[in-house]
DNA sequence: ATCGTAAAGGTCAGAAAAAGTCAAAGATAC
DNA sequence: GTATCTTTGACTTTTTCTGACCTTTACGAT
């Protein structure tokens, strides 16, 4: 495993624990991984982005922090929120993060999560032409969340 | 013996000891095989396409792996006739057949099914071309069959 | 108030580490 | 012989890691 995903379930488990809001410091947290600093920033924006439903604060200065949060809202308004975020073209990545995150919500169960993944991977879409194949995954990805509400 | 039988052996022996999952690199099976890399995509589709029975996941950059897993016998066998009962191609009437038929033999749940029925339907595949909406909706189909039942 | 400095965190681009694609060349089987 | 299956390698794409340089904030000293 990789330092990016160390890092990752590590401010998971915290969360966790912290009833999902979490407040750290970026030096802090990079000495103790071994990394540079600027992995913390990587690791925030590939894990804890708004898509995936996390809040990230941040302030410089003396006594600076990066405030984590997760976000929470009902089912429906959530799902309803995601379909109209997802636009016309989503690429297999982002699908799957935004899958995973509604589990995490509890807005999804995992096999719901498991079909999207499944329906929208590259290999069932490889034969659409790869200039059409983030549009067809994003309808998809639409349509069964709406079959799901 | 050629050499992709002798991965592909080498990948059983490993399942069967792994208890059917199997996390390994590819370039690190390329040097064990003293091949060339792609040599392993080959292999991954040749003998260990989801038509056989396995799952493949894969991901790039840093830590990258490729993880196959062998989907459960029952399950297996329950399945695989039905996959390959559709073959390459599926017009939207026979998948919605199917999914009921499935549902009639208790193979699947209504929910399942019901998403099924709209990740392959005509509102999802709008984008694809004519000439090749039925072959995306078979791999759709045979994609979610097998990784989500 | 103002300025200087140290203590944070931010950005960005490039290197490195994987895996994927595709077409052409080489084998094999019928 | 020819059709199909294998093997190879050049090129691509994705993901991660690193470091040099930038911006913001707090806190004293003047």
């Amino acid at each position: 495993m990789g330092i990016t995903d160390m890092i990752a379930s590590f401010i998971l488990d915290s969360l966790d624990e912290a009833d999902g809001v979490l407040e750290l410091q970026r030096s802090d947290l990079a000495q103790r991984f071994n990394c540079v600093p600027s992995q913390i920033n990587y690791v925030m924006s590939t894990r804890f982005s708004p898509e995936r439903g996390y809040i990230v604060e941040s302030r410089r200065g003396g006594g600076g922090y990066i405030r984590i949060s997760r976000v929470q809202v009902d089912r429906e308004t959530l799902l309803m929120h995601v379909i109209n975020a997802i636009g016309s073209a989503l690429d297999e990545t982002s699908a799957r993060a935004i899958a995973q995150n509604l589990v995490n919500s509890g807005a999804l169960d995992g096999n719901t999560a498991r079909l999207l993944t499944a329906a929208t991977s590259h290999r069932a879409l490889q034969q659409v032409s790869p200039a059409l194949r983030d549009t067809v995954r994003a309808d998809i990805f639409k349509q069964v969340l709406l079959y799901a509400v």
